[in-house]
This record gives C-alpha cells, sequence and structure tokens, in this order.
DNA sequence: AGACAATAGCTGTCTAGGCAGTCATCGTCA
DNA sequence: TGACGATGACTGCCTAGACAGCTATTGTCT
C-alpha cells in the first residue's frame, strides 16, 4: 500500500481548495449581479425581481398554483403567500379556488398582468443577453451545462 | 419579403430566450443550493453561511474593515455593521479603531475566532468538493472562468 | 363509514438585509 | 487656516423571507 497514494495527496488537494473556492465566488457574484440587473430592470415595469420570477412562471403557465412555485422557486410557503398577496395588490395576477381540489388555488395573470407580459419577458431576454454579450451559443450552452449538474448534486449529507 | 425572415427569427431567438432562460435558472438554483448547504454545514459551527463568508474574510485578511467587506460581498454597509455587531456578540471577531484612520475600525479574529477557524476552512473545502465531486479538474476550471467572465459583465444601464 | 396521514394554503413571529439619514474623520483646495 | 466634499461607521425604519403552527380538504386504508 506503499505505492504512491501518498504522493497521490496533492491531486486531491489541489482539486478542492483552489478552484472550489473560486467558484463559489463567482457564482455568488455571477447570481447576485443577475439579479441586481434584473431587479434594476424588473423596476421599470413597477415589479421586483422576486415578483418577476414569478409573473413569468405563472405567465408562461409553468406553475399554476402556490405549492408549484414554492418547489420551483425553493420559497417557504407561507411567503409565497405573501408574495402572491402583493401580486394580488398589484392587480396583476388573479386567485380562483379550484373546483376539482378545493385545497388548491389556481393563479392567473389577470388583463393588467397579461398586459405587461411582453414586456417581462423582454426583459429577460434584455438582461440575459447583456450578460452573455461576450459568450458563444457555444459557451453559454456550456455554462448552462456545468451550472445544471452543479445544481443536481445530491443533498449533502450531515 | 417572402423569404425566410420569418423563418430566420429562430436564429435571434436561439440565442437569447432558450439558452439564456436556461442559464439563469441554473445559476440561481446552483447559488441557492451552494449556499444552502454551506449553511447547514456552518450551523455545525454555530454560525449561519454569511456569516461564514465574513468570517472566512477576515480570517484570510482578505478584508479588514466592514468597508472593505462591503463591497467585496456586496453588502449594505448598515447591514454589515449590524452583521458585525452579531459576530462580535458570539465572541468570533474583534472590533479596533485605526490609529491611522481613526474613520477605520480594523477587524481580526479573536482566540474564540482563531480556534475555529480550520474548521472554517474545512467546511468550504468540503461543500464545494462535494458540489464538484462528477467534475474533473478541467471543468471545474472552465465553470470557474465562465461565472468569472458572467459576472464581469458591465453594469447594465437603464 | 371512520380514522388518519398527506397536501394546500394561510397567519404570527422573528431575523436579516436594504435604504436613508447622521456623525466623525480625512483629504483637498482656496 | 478654514471650507467643503468624500469616506467609514452607525442608527431608525421598512420589507421580504424563514420557521412553526393552524385549518380545510383530499385520498387511503381498515
Amino acid at each position: 500500500m506503499a505505492d504512491e497514494t501518498p504522493l497521490q495527496q496533492p491531486v486531491d488537494a489541489d482539486k478542492s481548495p483552489f478552484s472550489s473556492e473560486s467558484v463559489g465566488r463567482y457564482l455568488n457574484e455571477a447570481s447576485g449581479r443577475l439579479m441586481e440587473a434584473l431587479d434594476r430592470q424588473a423596476r421599470g415595469v413597477g415589479v421586483s425581481a422576486a415578483q418577476w420570477r414569478v409573473l413569468i412562471r405563472i405567465a408562461l403557465d409553468i406553475d399554476t398554483t402556490a405549492a408549484d412555485l414554492c418547489q420551483n422557486l425553493r420559497y417557504d410557503t407561507g411567503s409565497m403567500t405573501r408574495m402572491l398577496d402583493r401580486l394580488e395588490n398589484l392587480g396583476l395576477i388573479r386567485r380562483e379556488r379550484s373546483t376539482e381540489d378545493r385545497r388548491v388555488v389556481r393563479l392567473s395573470l389577470t388583463e393588467e398582468g397579461e398586459a405587461i407580459c411582453p414586456r417581462l419577458q423582454q426583459i429577460g431576454i434584455r438582461v440575459l443577453d447583456h450578460f452573455l454579450a461576450d459568450f458563444t451559443q457555444e459557451e453559454a450552452a456550456l455554462l448552462t451545462d456545468l451550472l445544471k449538474r452543479f445544481a443536481s448534486a445530491p443533498p449533502l449529507k450531515d
């Protein structure tokens, strides 16, 4: 067992401390700047970045209930209730108790919500185009793929 | 005008909506999961993920003042004051009014802070190792580089 | 049918971060 | 020297999200 196991150690060491630290740093940085820019743009339509994320998903029919949104946006259910309260007060979404399953509340855009929907989509495209301006399509796809793999790591036990 | 201009639309469309949407989605997802895991691990030492980020930077002498931390962690100065209050109350950091520039407060770890420092570093390595478990070194480096480029996009005007 | 776990949404409470305003200190420039 | 803008830190106030606990509804199992 005295083969190159000791010498192997650097390989392990290399793997983590260096690349790792930067990944975490730039991951947060990238995510933060993206949300910041999105927020600034979305404010022009009167909503926050967080609200934008919810509205877009309702608009594109990706999520139609609060529970869906909670899972997909990793949101607390209580927070989501109040988030939807705000969007409802803004007159952008509508809540309708489902008739099939009366626990469920179906979400949809109001006429006013539909009205700003194109601008919402435009904002998303614009912001990401900006950040990916220097990227080739291949690079963007590669980044997406790497992030997807990163995000799909199983939960870290303990 | 009946040539393939209509059909061309997908080319432009390709560039943004599709790759783009996923990038934003997975970027947030990756960042969120990373912070979540970091938080869970850091709780074992009695600190939050946010506190971990601050402590590590003080420990490694990357930042030595509140203003530094605010810039580098993109934090509000008021929030940072209170963040440092908490860390001080936990007995992990020390504040010392600078003698050269009396506006500045120098930050350093207490003995207790130094004591948990190795575990803090270990946590960072462990968490990132976990997320990068399936990555080759090259892939990790590539991801870092792509994120760095993404994050270094200039501010989006208006 | 009745018991019971699971699910969907809501409410009270707490915490942490953002924003705006304040004070002290520093550097600069007239 | 004195005025003044810039900087570093702190404080009050507000908002948004997390957590825990609650009710109503559903499906399942006996």
